[in-house]
RNA sequence: GGCGCGGUAGCUCAGCUGGUUAGAGCGCAGGAUUCAUAAUCCUGAGGUCGGCGGUUCGGGUCCGCCUCGCGCUACCA
């Protein structure tokens, strides 16, 4: 399909039962963001649709735990992603949830209409365990027992951890519930399984070649190979009828008579969540969904992470021919996963930052939004599993957003204004070919958009600036100016630099959202509408002016404050403050490597230490000492001096005012020529980092510690 | 265990169906420049393309084995 009349786009339903973190935004967020913002600037009919995947036994099953409702948890979680996606720039057309009326009705529709072609599914009876206190069936993952291969009593019901057996519920020894505690009863259960099996051949044809029916659906050639790879892989390993309700009272009732107490598995229900969202966008909207789902010149594209693969290539597209009428994706540019620091993103462990974290935490941080995007972007995990950096956000940040991109802009702004009293200036037709180069950049950029390839898209865009920052350097204007101010050279040179700068302003906006319109505005042009990218290439094609003669530019404004700044280093702060936060993360994993305990004490040796609240008045630096601060310590009866070896950790005059605690009653020694009168307390941890030990503000000096 | 994807300069990564001296950015070294956010531009150093074996006139690029990383392996979602 070389130009489908409309794009269906969709990103992988959040599961909402927790927050989001980076990794999920690189993964199915962002990428799609930028292709969605690109074609609706082509003026392309496009949707993108998600929202909140809100069934399932995990979500029941923390419900339980905690004690509250299970849509109290999918109320929280929904409105908490569904806004920080906002925040981020992330253009959802619609943000739907799996919990509306619509989807349900639309779910079940999708299984009746299965059903009742008769073929699709088939019943099957299997014993299943049962806890009484809890009125459910469990899940394999909430029994434990003792593993019939190793004899570990920590057995999972679908694993052994220990031996690493694969094992079913009914081989468990002594098997006993999570939930209760207590020995669940087997009982016959009764579920639908759809007949996956049946759909293997074609499905192999349609991955393998591209071929749906005979006829070319799409090129396998634009896949990326790991998710045509892993894919084959399912199909060689022989499909097998999957079975999609449970025993569960938190889902999609399947709508048949006798049915009472199943719903639909989640993973039946939350693929058909793009098509109520779409739904529900389509009657806020005034339109017809049927057109985007239905119609063979639609292309659907599914973003998703590498864990999503095979049920957006395999099963739901089986499911959706099983049903009829439907479109099969265009496409699955699946991305691999982020790690964090060299490390998974692990909640548990604190590892990692979430996406409503690091708005919170980054709340003072120009550009915080769009400096995020582009550190994701040029770190797109879009053929291997790749690695978020702080060191690298602000790298990219600094030296690629801030020297190349913003700098060239400001230097255009700057040079305008200086010669041309801010005007773009009057040139001959077709006097330079410098913006062939540019087309050229703008013809891979758009080309690498086109073929999923995000991270590359956006170094392209970087090249333009860069490339526009050499033709600057290469014409010099402002040399010529010394000797030659009305040369047509420095017109010339202006003007297309102006022509660049005002190309970037576009290209721009799918990576860099919040961006964009502000350089628009330092160009004094309004921001982009939908569809203005076409005009813009095909005035830059005929060699028509981006930005006309005469036209008035606006005033420089510094687009990205660098962070490494050295008047202001608030920016830094923010940064080393995430740095801070992962250097104690993994000081606590060295967790229990301490120093051991001393030899015990008696309660009268203890109280030989006279310890004393206490304020440094005065601190400086012992001269010739490398680690020695001098102190004055008021302890309201007298001034102590006391001489620490704090000096590599805290600078003289940040200490004044600190309180403290002083062993008073430590014998006086010297130091460096200088009595010591007592002892600072601080705790040291492994790495030799050192912190006062102090009591609450404004606790009153000289008072007891005990 | 089986299968899939990946292992390319100090770091992060490009390299379609095999073909001349293996690329980019950052970092590093040297130079040019001052319009600009101590920014920019140019040049250079640096790699036995995870290891071994094979097919071929020729192999990061194909085949086999080994090794390391990541993922999937159908009822956790």
């Amino acid at each position: 399909m070389d130009q489908p009349k409309r794009y269906l786009i969709t990103s992988a339903l959040p599961y909402a039962n927790g927050e989001l973190h980076l990794g999920h935004l690189a993964g199915a967020y962002l990428p799609a963001d930028i292709y969605v913002r690109y074609l609706r600037l082509l003026g392309k009919d496009v949707v993108w649709v998600c929202g909140s995947d809100e069934h399932g036994a995990a979500i029941t099953m923390r419900a339980k735990k905690e004690g509250i409702s299970p849509k109290e948890i999918i109320d929280k979680y929904h409105e908490l992603n569904k806004a920080t996606f906002k925040k981020l720039g992330i253009s959802f057309d619609y943000y739907h949830r799996t919990s509306a009326q619509l989807h349900h009705e639309t779910s079940q529709d999708f299984f009746l209409r299965l059903h009742e072609k008769g073929d699709e599914f088939e019943v099957r009876t299997t014993k299943q365990y049962y806890d009484a206190d809890f009125d459910q069936f469990l899940a394999d993952r909430y029994i434990k027992g003792t593993c019939p291969r190793c004899g570990h009593e920590e057995a999972y019901g679908d694993q052994c951890e220990n031996c690493g057996s694969d094992l079913s519920p009914i081989e468990l020894i002594d098997p006993v519930s999570t939930l209760s505690g207590k020995k669940p009863e087997l009982r016959e259960t009764q579920h639908w399984y759809f007949k996956l099996d049946e759909h293997e051949a074609w499905l192999r044809e349609w991955i393998a070649t591209g071929k749906l029916d005979g006829e070319q659906h799409h090129n396998p050639d634009n896949w990326k190979k790991h998710v045509i790879g892993q894919c084959l892989s399912w199909l060689d390993n022989g499909l097998q009828p999957r079975s999609i309700t449970r025993d569960l009272d938190w889902g999609i009732s399947v709508p048949l008579e006798g049915a009472e107490g199943k719903v639909l598995y989640v993973w039946f229900d939350a693929p058909i969540g793009y098509i109520s969202s779409t739904k529900q966008w389509a009657l806020e909207n005034g339109t017809d969904w049927e057109q985007y789902w239905r119609d063979e010149d639609t292309a659907l594209i599914h973003f998703i992470g590498k864990d999503n693969i095979v049920f957006h290539c395999i099963i739901f597209p089986a499911l959706l021919r099983a049903y009829g009428g439907y479109v099969l994706p265009q496409n699955v540019p699946a991305n691999q996963f982020l790690n964090f620091e060299g490390q998974k993103f692990s909640k548990s462990k604190g590892w990692g930052i979430e996406q409503h974290a690091y708005l919170d935490e980054f709340a003072d941080f120009p550009n915080k939004e769009d400096a995020l995007r582009y550190a994701l972007l040029r770190n797109l995990p879009e053929n291997r599993d790749s690695d978020f950096k702080w060191d690298e956000y602000v790298d990219y940040h600094d030296k690629e957003l801030a020297d190349k991109l913003g700098n060239f802009l400001n230097r255009v702004i700057v040079l305008t204004n200086k010669y041309f009293d801010g005007q773009v200036p009057e040139v001959q037709p077709g006097v330079s070919d410098a913006i062939q180069g540019a087309i050229e950049l703008t013809d891979k950029l758009t080309a690498e958009i086109e073929a999923f390839s995000f991270k590359q898209a956006g170094l392209y865009l970087i090249e333009l600036a860069s490339y526009g920052n050499t033709y600057l350097q290469d014409v010099s204007p402002w040399k010529i100016w010394k000797t030659e101010p009305d040369s047509p050279l420095i017109k010339e040179c202006i003007y297309v630099s102006l022509q660049i700068a005002t190309l970037i302003s576009a290209l721009c906006e799918p990576f860099i959202p919040f961006t964009s319109p502000r350089v628009r505005k330092q160009l004094n042009l309004p921001p982009l509408e939908n569809g203005d990218l076409t005009e813009v290439l095909r005035k830059l094609k005929a060699g028509e002016s981006l930005l006309p003669a005469n036209h008035r530019v606006g005033e420089p404004e510094v687009l990205f404050p660098k962070i490494h700044d050295r008047k202001d280093t608030s920016r830094l702060e923010i940064i080393n403050r995430q740095k801070e936060k992962l250097e104690a993360i993994l000081a606590a994993e060295r967790g229990p490597e301490r120093e051991p305990m001393k030899p015990e004490i008696q309660f009268d040796d203890f109280v030989k230490l006279d310890l004393r609240t206490g304020t440094i008045t005065a601190a400086e630096k012992v001269p010739k000492a490398d680690k020695l601060l001098k102190l004055s310590v008021d302890l309201a009866s007298e001034q102590r001096t006391v001489v620490s070896g704090i000096a590599e950790h805290y600078k003289a005059e940040e200490i004044v005012g600190k309180q403290v605690v002083l062993v008073a009653n430590l014998a006086p020694r010297k130091l460096r020529g200088i009595l010591s009168q007592g002892m600072i307390l601080m705790a040291e941890n492994a790495d030799g980092k050192l912190v006062f030990v102090s009591p609450e503000d404004g606790f009153g000096n000289g008072w007891t510690v005990r």
